[in-house]
DNA sequence: TGACCGGGGTGTGCGTTGGACACTATGGCT
DNA sequence: AGCCATAGTGTCCAACGCACACCCCGGTCA
């Protein structure tokens, strides 16, 4: 079965950038191209929007069929459609935006008989594509992000401790935070609910855990409040 | 001639929000459709994207077709792309996001045959497709973008005095500022040429002429300073 | 069992910035 | 000459950003 149509048309993709973060630096979500072009080259996944799914379904879609992976926070970042970005016609892509808690994802095995893995984004393989500029567009709207908006939470477990946050801060800013300044400010928020429990099978002195208030911040941003750290 | 393929494409359209302003308040140029669906209606300027041309270059060319009108600031905005949006099928739109000088492009006839005019942003009419949630998305991301880039002067002519800046500032926040803070901020940035010129033809003591340092801008960026309002 | 090691957790002081606030200056008009 | 409409200008205070160093605790190992 086959498709007519008066004029031309671009084939319409989407591509996801996933991102990851494990302690010391930040991964991004790669899987290896099994046919040509760029077989064997790294690639964001991605694939075909169909015609019944808006963008966002298919991104979330494709995550799902290529890594099994249910982003925890997702959005549109860019769409890239110069001609020639494909080398096999006119291809436009809608480039997405999305964050996972890597605990949940740790092993996420090739499904789909493809080879998928995590890599640091300041020592990505080379890209099929433009693959490259989609990732350089998203770590920029992630480092812009990160300060004015809550997502970073979304890249913690659930219960995380507080150096473990800044951490997270200080690798996507890629600067130092002062631990002190740090606490106070985000503790001044009135956003993280103390827990009663520490961290376990550490060989130090446990840290407290924190578990974000999404609830109180959905409240909080109602009523003008501005996240900004 | 047609064109045949093994699976059905989104046709694919840019889609523009062009912004000026006028004295007291934010202007949007919309274009008023000839044809079904919405026949009637008025609309954002846009069209199909054609093989061979960026999407950039799609906008810019709409822009320049439908309006006459060569923007002096255009970024990407969002792409729209429920199914649904479109009576006619599945027709995904990239949307622009473009800053003209009114005063260049004044009393721009309607070209083409369509008629096109400019509507106050808080008092526009009934939009075909979903072109309100469209300019609402541009009208938050100039709301955004203002206070930290200094787009703000694509919608000024090129000598303005402080008063018409800020009243600028003050259409496109939705709300007043103080004329010695905002003055005090402004010159302390350093990126306004003083001119030897006053306003001309007012009944009044007549305000002092600055320009936009573009060049100064460029240089400072580069060293990581930020604009900032 | 005591010393050490590795991170956890805490407060102050200073310089800068943001924001409120009111009067004099100037030029055109009548 | 007086009026009117807008231009132009400085101070003070509170809040915030940022630099900075030490004791605490629990586990490990000699």
């Amino acid at each position: 079965m086959s498709h007519t149509y008066e004029y031309p048309r671009p084939a319409l993709t989407v591509d996801c950038v996933v991102f990851g973060q494990d302690e010391e630096d930040l991964k991004v979500l790669l899987i290896r191209r099994g046919v040509e072009p760029y077989a064997g080259r790294w690639a964001l996944p991605g694939g075909f929007v169909r015609m019944e799914e808006s963008l966002d379904a298919a991104a979330r879609r494709e995550l799902e069929e290529e890594a099994g992976i249910r982003p925890g926070h997702m959005e549109q970042l860019y769409t890239f459609g110069d001609p020639g970005r494909d080398p096999r016609g006119r291809v436009v892509t809608v480039a997405y935006f999305a964050l996972v808690k890597l605990s949940d994802h740790t092993l996420h095995a090739a499904t789909d008989a493809r080879e998928a893995a995590w890599f640091s984004v300041w020592d990505a393989p080379k890209l099929a594509f433009d693959h490259a500029d989609v990732l350089a567009t998203a770590l920029q709207r992630l480092k812009g992000k990160v300060r004015y908006q809550p997502i970073g939470f979304e890249l913690l477990p659930p219960k995380f401790t507080l150096t473990q946050l800044q951490r997270l801060y200080e690798v996507i800013l890629e600067r130092p935070l002062d631990k002190r300044n740090f606490r106070k400010k985000i503790l001044a928020m009135d956003l993280l609910e103390e827990l009663d429990e520490v961290e376990q099978d550490v060989s130090h002195r446990a840290a407290r855990l924190y578990r974000f208030d999404h609830k109180k911040y959905k409240q909080l941003e109602k009523a003008g409040f501005n996240f900004e750290l």
